[in-house]
RNA sequence: GACUCCAUAGCUCAGCUGGAUAGAGCAGCCGCCUUCUAAGCGGCAGGUCGGAGGUUCGAAUCCUCCUGGAGUCGCCA
């Protein structure tokens, strides 16, 4: 049950208001997002000096914004309030500031609230709104942070896709750890995720692949096949696709024609490409719900899907006959100007229309693509998610056209780049032949640094930026590794329980009932402050579809985490542990828990593990 | 030629969808180990946010143009 959704439906009906209100503040409290449950009492009150003249009473309040401050000194909670709604209230933001400042400052937890800058109003907590965080995080465990945001809207994310004529190399590794992180963070923000695959096992180049695995059969039969020829796939990941086709159909297949032993050979290579593909992905801890085939869209399945597309499209008037410029840049020799059936993309953002048909009548890979992506909208996905290498970014416009036509509007879907990752080792460059067959895998790099290293490393930057990695660099064990330091955090987190052990044996129990009013130095408070940020960050980068605001996230509190660790060099009194004060030595424990119970979930939601000692 | 992405400290990058005096980490300099893991921490220094306009209370962030780099252009997939 949407609450704020409710509010909106009954402007008029104060009680009714007020009563929800206070009920969206219990389930808030709960939740433990400081900054939604403010964003909500401040947009209370502002409704309330509505209701009482003070303001126009058509104010947005959800304009408003509460976050933190930037500089810690300011307070704890900024809201832009004044400033968004100054205009429309008809005076200067400051005016508006001091009219509401009164009733900010008699809110519940807050102890001061001060008018700052061009109209910003800054609220003090009192720290134990900061202590009730801890609180939930240890009551919620690997619960808190989570989000109902999504409402349990189903969320299509396809990623890695890679085509199944050979393993996959590093490029495809940051698709895959960004798609599956991506996912695990929707899922935890509240939506209905599913990972799908789209196998491209329609076209030219899984027939390569056939004709390239039946010269390894023929070699596994014992016949000199010579140098591989241009064209066909060189890798030796084909001779036991070979061997296995010898086995099964000894010499019979090759008294048979082309026609008859392609599609064959073809499918037993897609099979054993996409096992070999699979278990890559197993090594990276990623595991797809769907795997879908393209071939499928128009062959073996009920009905030709893209047949169908095509008919609908065209009732709609949505394709014509007709001819394209040819492209400009490189002069293309082939190029044939001719009528043919064109998608009208143009209507939806792209920049030209778009070929359905080849010359031959057979459909475009354009053709199949759209009716994959009606196919997710036709399965219940109205949010889609596509993961792409960088190589494809010229193909987005196009896509996201054709699934606003072919969904008449109400699908929606977000690609999501990938940049390049240029692989290093200690500085240098590793050169990555393709030509030879002989490139550097995605298996190759895990087996070599482990899974967790490559996937914090790959989240740990923007998508849409190119990403330098460190074969050496990463796993290093030293603060410059933030994978290392990361981990470290929670290990030493995990360390100090064991330790206090020793002086004092808390149980969880006694770690609820902590007494957190005694946690008052400010490196405390700082790190209390940041675990509270958790579930609103958590919600943002949900929202913005940017895994990598975890990672850095976890990296910012594993910072926290070792400055107040260090705390207790200069001044004793600081130590977590404390000989003689159970009370407070258990009041630190809680907070050590908390601090790792909320690393351990980021890492989770990376897909990373959180040990409890580093070896 | 067109489109897309990128440009922030010497280097590698963040910057929470428009907020306050732009932040980390390396590298440099100065400190902290008889004390819970120094595998770590603190401090100093470092900037015309590529450039020029525009939008507004307010721009690294949005718009236009320019410069420099990457990628794409097909009946490929």
């Amino acid at each position: 049950m949407n609450i704020a959704a409710c509010l909106t439906l009954l402007p008029n009906c104060v009680s009714a208001r007020e009563s929800l209100h206070s009920k969206l503040d219990q389930i808030l409290i709960k939740i433990m997002n400081l900054f939604e449950l403010f964003q909500h009492r401040i947009a209370a009150c502002v409704e309330a000096l509505g209701q009482e003249g003070v303001f126009p009473s058509s104010l947005d309040a959800s304009r408003i914004t509460v976050e933190p401050p930037r500089d810690p000194s300011h307070g704890d909670l900024a809201t832009n309030a004044a400033m968004v709604l100054s205009k429309d209230a008809g005076m200067p933001p400051r005016s508006f500031a001091e009219k509401l400042l009164p009733k900010l400052a008699a809110l519940e937890g807050v102890t001061s609230a001060e008018i700052a800058g061009p109209g910003f109003i800054n609220l003090r907590l009192h720290a134990s709104l900061f202590h009730s965080v801890v609180n939930a995080v240890l009551a919620q465990r690997e619960i808190f942070g989570m989000s109902t945001k999504g409402k349990g809207q189903k969320v299509n994310v396809e990623f890695v896709s890679a085509n199944p004529t050979g393993p996959m190399h590093v490029g495809h590794g940051r698709g895959a750890v960004f798609g599956d992180a991506l996912a695990s963070l929707l899922s935890f923000a509240g939506y209905d995720v599913t990972r799908e695959y789209y196998i491209n096992d329609a076209g030219a180049q899984v027939d390569i692949l056939g004709r390239s695995a039946f010269l390894r059969y023929r070699e596994a039969l014992g016949e000199d096949i010579g140098a591989i020829p241009e064209g066909l796939y060189p890798g030796d990941y084909l001779i036991p696709v070979g061997e296995a086709l010898a086995k099964t159909h000894g010499s019979s297949l090759l008294m048979k024609s082309e026609a008859e032993w392609l599609p064959l050979v073809r499918q037993a290579a897609i099979n054993a490409m996409m096992d070999l593909i699979r278990d890559d992905l197993l090594a990276l801890a990623i595991k797809h719900d769907v795997f879908f085939s393209e071939r499928s869209l128009s062959v073996g399945g009920e009905r030709d899907e893209i047949a169908a597309l095509l008919d609908e499209l065209k009732k709609r008037d949505l394709i014509y006959q007709g001819r394209l410029p040819p492209p400009k840049g490189a002069p293309i020799e082939d190029w044939e100007d001719r009528e043919q059936a064109l998608f009208r993309a143009t209507q939806f953002g792209d920049d030209v229309d778009r070929p359905l048909l080849k010359s031959d009548g057979s459909y475009t890979y354009f053709a199949a693509d759209i009716a994959y992506h009606r196919s997710k909208y036709l399965r219940g996905f109205a949010t889609m998610i596509d993961v792409w290498g960088a190589d494809h970014g010229g193909y987005i416009k196009r896509m996201t056209a054709a699934v606003k036509a072919a969904t008449d509007g109400l699908g929606d879907l977000d690609v999501k780049i990938c940049q390049l990752v240029r692989l290093l080792r200690n500085g240098e460059q590793v050169r990555m032949s393709k030509r030879s067959g002989d490139f550097i895998t995605l298996r190759e790099v895990v087996d070599e640094v482990g899974l967790d290293a490559v996937r914090f490393m790959m989240l740990y930057r923007k998508n849409d930026a190119t990403l330098d990695f460190d074969l050496g660099k990463v796993i290093e064990q030293s603060k410059d590794n933030p994978v290392f330091y990361v981990q470290y955090a929670h290990a030493r987190c995990a360390s100090v329980a064991r330790q206090a052990l020793t002086v004092v044996n808390a149980s969880d129990d006694d770690l609820k009932k902590a007494a957190l009013k005694r946690l008052t130095d400010e490196a405390e408070l700082g790190v209390m402050r940041r675990l509270a940020q958790y579930p609103r960050l958590v919600e943002s980068a949900a929202l913005a579809h940017e895994p990598h605001r975890i990672a850095f996230y976890v990296h910012e509190l594993a910072s926290d985490f070792h400055s107040l660790w260090n705390r207790g060099k200069d001044h004793p009194d600081l130590r977590f542990v404390i000989e003689n004060d159970r009370e407070m030595t258990i009041a630190r424990l809680a907070l050590v828990d908390s601090v790792r119970t909320v690393l351990a979930s980021g890492l989770s939601v990376l897909g990373v593990s959180a040990p409890n000692e580093m070896r």
